[in-house]
DNA sequence: TAGCTGTCCGAAAGGCGTTTCGAAAGTTTT
DNA sequence: AAAACTTTCGAAACGCCTTTCGGACAGCTA
């Protein structure tokens, strides 16, 4: 009597050797069919190839690590909640070797360092390939430790041990490349706001600020505005420099958040943007930059450079490259929109 | 002559037959030992796991799921590129079972069909126990097909198959939930304002609106404002709203987007929120949400909810629970800030 | 002491592929 | 037709763990 019931889920995966059953011929040589390898005539492989796919066969790769003593897996370890940072970089890593080589397990420790120890233990357990820790700020973080079984590179925030390897963007050069920008559409009476003074990239991109200023022969306006990364600073900060300063002509942010509120102060003193005043943000977050009025011209981290770049470090590594410690800095790249420059 | 090169990853990991070899007993007692399981002496299990730790062992996941069938870890596909939905579902699926019980792996195809492919395969191939699909709006998407081995569940977008499991966010509930809260703090001369009409989400938060309205004997001052999900629309429709009736007093906007330009238009015709006018947004972003001044009261979607479900019902499936088709709504929730009631 | 019950442990069979190495078959050379 | 290669294939070991099932031994009863 047939089987009338609803679709069961599989009610066994097909195996090697199910196909090779099927062709008629052994594992050995459904399995190298099946790989491409060269010692299978071409008819053989055809028959098998043929049979493989009749039955739906897909290898299993559990099988396959199991052996091979690749997951090509990666793991990747974040506290990022708004996922700003981390997305970015999961694809990058996505990307590093081609489209669906490799898989990336994330995982959200929420700065919980217990809930971290749980994720790196699945991970480990899951045999990952290396593992990817990403960071919430610039600011370094403490290491894994040098005891784990796989590579580990820390994105975004590097790590504290510099025996670790770090990847992480340059702010200073991200700092110097906003200023050189609004410099060069002609402003010179430029201002610095930005985030809390206790960040290094607030310090870093504050640091790339003046040397830009300084290279131009430009002197700051008033004092680097330290304060938070929220709109509302942006929006104060704003508001107390223009009324110091009425002739201010260029505002750095530190984000685009803090852009985004200096835009709307800029509004409520009947500032026009890019006429009057020059806006820069950093970050590139497009939900932010794009749908401001006018729209923010930004630095962008290439975080997912960051990200691509981390993924080759860890299979370098696994295939005993030789492991240098330290933070490899990427380099910002400009993204010209309204806030700088009118549209034609 | 000792090896004093430097670290190198893991000589080799060490393995259950080493604990047993360490420890004296079969690899057999060793597996009982290490899972707890009662067939084993207090005393030899002690010994065991003595010789687990001492040499730092930890059972390869690989091996345990190529003799269990259940990996414990499930596949996200999505094409949400900002990531504002799929995180919340994420950290959902990670807790349904507890931390670190479950692992994720997330794929971004990045709205493309050959790159889901791709992705699809690398799932399966690493025997993932389950799919959770996350499309990037509520409208409904083209289904995976019936015939994969692992349960699917599509989670934000539902499926357009009617036999696949579906979950997704009550739109008109929400609506509905967002008129009414306006309705409570007083305000009775009400728009709406939302994006783009070709959604299943515009349209079915339209549809709560005018419920909500009706049951409270009012009618909406003007239609129903279709344009796109942005800030810039935001503004323009609020514009176009209160040059038509300048005596409304409250906007329910489709998205938090379109709030943040309703803000911005409102303060540009020098209303004040949330005295002459309330405002709500929908998706509770946080960071539009609460950067804005004053900050915005919003729909959440509770997707961290409806993520958990969808894990417990991939396993559910897997164990063998009955699978009914359909789409199942997730009740929104209310998050009141300062756009609609006066913070004390 | 013989017989019985219960506790604890281990041999071995999976689970699914990959790889090595030797054997068989086919082809070419003298 | 015999010898010397090539080419093609398969048996078996291996990777690491779980689980079943039978055996050994201790302790108890009659």
């Amino acid at each position: 009597m047939a089987d009338t019931s609803p679709r069961v889920h599989a009610s066994r995966a097909p195996t090697l050797n199910d196909v090779a059953q099927l062709a008629g011929v052994s594992m050995a040589t459904a399995s190298k069919a099946v790989n491409g390898r060269a010692e299978v005539a071409e008819k053989t492989r055809r028959r098998v190839l043929a049979a493989a796919s009749e039955i739906g066969f897909t290898p299993n790769g559990l099988a396959q690590s199991l052996v091979t003593g690749r997951t090509k897996t990666v793991g990747l370890l974040t506290s990022d909640l708004e996922g700003r940072f981390v997305l970015p970089i999961l694809m990058g890593a996505e990307d590093a070797f081609g489209s669906g080589e490799i898989s990336v397990l994330l995982c959200d420790a929420r700065g919980d360092r217990i809930r971290e120890n749980y994720h790196l233990k699945a991970l480990l357990n899951r045999r990952v390939d290396g593992i990817i820790v990403v960071g919430r700020s610039t600011d370094p973080r403490n290491s894994l430790g040098q005891q784990l079984p796989v590579p580990v590179v820390y994105a975004y925030a590097p790590s504290d041990d510099p025996r670790d390897q770090s990847l992480a963007p340059d702010n200073r050069a991200g700092g110097r490349l906003a200023v050189e920008h609004l410099i060069s559409v002609g402003r010179r009476r430029i201002v610095h706001i930005t985030g809390d003074p206790g960040y290094a990239a607030a310090q870093d991109r504050a640091e790339g600020f003046h040397e830009g200023m300084a290279a131009a022969g430009l002197t700051p306006v008033d004092e680097v505005m330290f304060g938070s990364w929220t709109e509302g600073w942006g929006r104060d900060a704003t508001a107390v420099l223009l009324q110091r300063h009425p002739d201010i002509d260029g505002f750095v942010c530190g984000s685009d958040q803090i852009a985004r509120g200096a835009l709307e102060t800029l509004r409520d003193f009947g500032r026009s943007v890019p006429e009057d005043v020059a806006v820069i943000g950093y970050d590139n977050w497009e939900v932010l930059a794009t749908n401001s009025r006018p729209e923010l011209t930004s630095i962008d981290c290439t975080l997912q450079g960051l990200g691509r770049q981390a993924a080759k470090r860890i299979f370098e590594a696994l295939d005993g490259a030789p492991v240098s410690g330290g933070t490899e800095l990427f380099q910002p790249k400009l993204v010209i929109r309204g806030s700088t420059i009118a549209s034609r």
